[in-house]
DNA sequence: ACAACGATGGCACTCAGTTCCCTCGAAGCC
DNA sequence: GGCTTCGAGGGAACTGAGTGCCATCGTTGT
């Protein structure tokens, strides 16, 4: 946060992006998104209207301000992979990375929540986003199913269940205002994931007695509906 | 599309709703959406320019005119459900309604489809009408899935995958601009999803039997894929 | 005929986003 | 030093989406 010299690690730091990002949130949290215009965080900046938005192309972005560099890295995640990476492990892995940029700053992306939760805009925008990086993972399963049947319908699917766990349990942190273990939760529902479309088993959930040639046995009324006894042996498998 | 005589079944229709479409879209074929705007729009329908924004809240909403309606047939569909339904099939049939509405109109949706693809603010708003369909997908799973373990989760990720087959199929058969047998094109997409969604390595303990004398026993390995399961209890239980 | 009401048109306003041009300061060249 | 060049920033004016307010007009009920 406190960025007082100016040698940091890499790519120079512009300080009026940042001085931007503090007058919006700020302005954003005392009067609500809506209610606060550029010419607004701009006079608190202390900047020119015309600045905003050379660095940001649109109000929404400026609630959005580190998307673009991690969709870069995930981007180039993706693109080091070789073909010794289970590609659904591969993706899981891609979407811990979102996960980390939010950890980065716990606070300011409890804030963000807040807002996107109640700015029906930002809601939207925030969807965008998403996308992108839902195409990026679909895109990397594209290349690594090419040959199989269904490759593109695979492709998305898996992509599209990863980012809805990686979002399902990102949200639950959030709500948590950032106070669990976000690694845990995310790890937990990409699990699930993996052990719905993995080619690798994967551990299922707690259950008592791991030996791996066990053998199930199903007990049921010929009567039953079909779901109802899928939904009995996921029950009775204690993860269901 | 030829409205002549005003009595229809139910709803009255607005003639000038229509009309606006009409206008919307030539002008948008002709020069583009961006360069169309929403003065020009309401010339050539010879209507005023307040009345666009009464019938649409916004000038993208002239591109989705009945995705309102067809969210409610949603909403309706599922809240007509009941528990003899299984809820994962109950969702694909859900997602087979708006491939109804898409398949009503042809020509119009390979069009919109086209403008669609193009633009970037329509798709962005495109993906918050998908949202709330994706939404009311996982609302009505999680209502089945209370109690369950990873309830909300598996409700999550089973409607964003429902959705992303749904997409996958739909888009394929756009762009085969309407050639195809879309139903055929998104039975197998929801197929796959309803599969997949088994594939899980499982272990079991047992279920109780009501009657003694009218029960099938299965028995499989733990690493065994649940369609695998599914499908012996299937051959035992004479149903398959 | 008149009041009430709903649908529509018209006008003015706010604000996001863009275009064009200006200033200023920091190199760099002579 | 004087000069250009260039890039970062500032600022006025413009376009266009969306909103609020009010006038108008046709219909309906009394």
């Amino acid at each position: 946060m406190s960025s007082s010299s100016g040698a940091e690690a890499a790519s120079t730091k512009p300080p009026m992006r940042d001085a931007l990002v503090a007058a919006a949130f700020q302005l954003f949290l005392e009067r609500g998104y809506e209610r606060t215009t550029v010419d607004d965080i701009v006079a608190l900046a202390g900047v020119g209207r015309r600045s905003f938005f050379r660095y940001f192309p649109s109000k929404e972005d400026v609630v959005f301000p580190d998307h673009e560099r991690c969709l870069a890295d995930m981007t180039d995640f993706l693109a080091a992979s070789d073909e010794g990476h289970e590609p659904v492990r591969r993706v899981c892995d891609a979407a811990r990375l979102v996960l980390g940029m939010y950890a980065e700053n716990p606070g300011f992306s409890v804030q963000r929540y807040r807002l996107t939760k109640k700015v029906p805009g930002l809601r939207a925008y925030e969807l965008s986003v998403v996308w992108r990086y839902e195409r990026a993972l679909a895109e990397y399963l594209r290349g690594r199913f090419i040959g199989r049947a269904d490759g593109n319908l695979r492709a998305d699917v898996i992509a599209a269940a990863v980012v809805a766990a990686h979002n399902n349990a990102l949200r639950s942190w959030l709500r948590s205002e950032g106070r669990g273990d976000a690694g845990a939760t995310v790890d937990h529902a990409l699990g699930y994931v993996q052990s719905a479309f993995g080619a690798a088993p994967v551990r299922v959930a707690s259950i008592t007695g791991e030996r791996p040639d066990d053998v199930v046995v199903v007990v049921t009324r010929r009567e039953a509906p079909l779901w109802r006894v899928v939904q009995e042996v996921e029950t009775a498998l204690g993860r269901a």
